[in-house]
DNA sequence: TACTTGACAAAAG
DNA sequence: CCTTTTGCCAAGT
């Protein structure tokens, strides 16, 4: 099952996301060129918890800032690797987000 | 090979 | 302002 491009681009970038900081995944799927796959992007995120080395998908979220994923790492493990970076969240949803906010074709440019 | 599903996004009502 | 619909792309069945 390797050589899938898209999701080690997806990994890649989301592995580029500095500490204390989130994307969205219509971000990464337009750095990536795709900006319709945003979608695909969170699928690749199903798909991170069997990648290796393991991606901090809990600093990717949807373009609400909401946790989205949250259910799928299982409890509030999600919130509680947010708030160990410093990212407070508030009833699923990440506090500060558009100050957080890491644009992979901004910073990364 | 074709249809369905999905951790999204943006627009319209 | 909130709810509903459409578009998009890739993977699984």
């Amino acid at each position: 099952m390797a050589n899938s491009n898209f999701y080690d681009e997806v990994y890649q970038v989301v592995r580029l996301i500095p500490k204390g900081r989130i994307t969205s995944y219509g971000a990464i799927a337009e750095y990536l060129g795709t900006k319709g796959s945003s979608r695909v992007v969170g699928y690749a995120m199903g798909a991170s918890g069997t990648a290796q080395p393991p991606v901090p998908a809990h600093r990717v979220v949807n373009r609400n800032g909401l946790l989205s994923g949250k259910f799928h790492f299982g409890g509030d493990t999600m919130e509680q690797l947010l708030e160990s970076e410093g990212i407070h969240v508030k009833d699923n949803q990440i506090q500060n987000f558009k100050e957080l906010f890491w644009n992979p074709s901004a910073e990364l440019l």
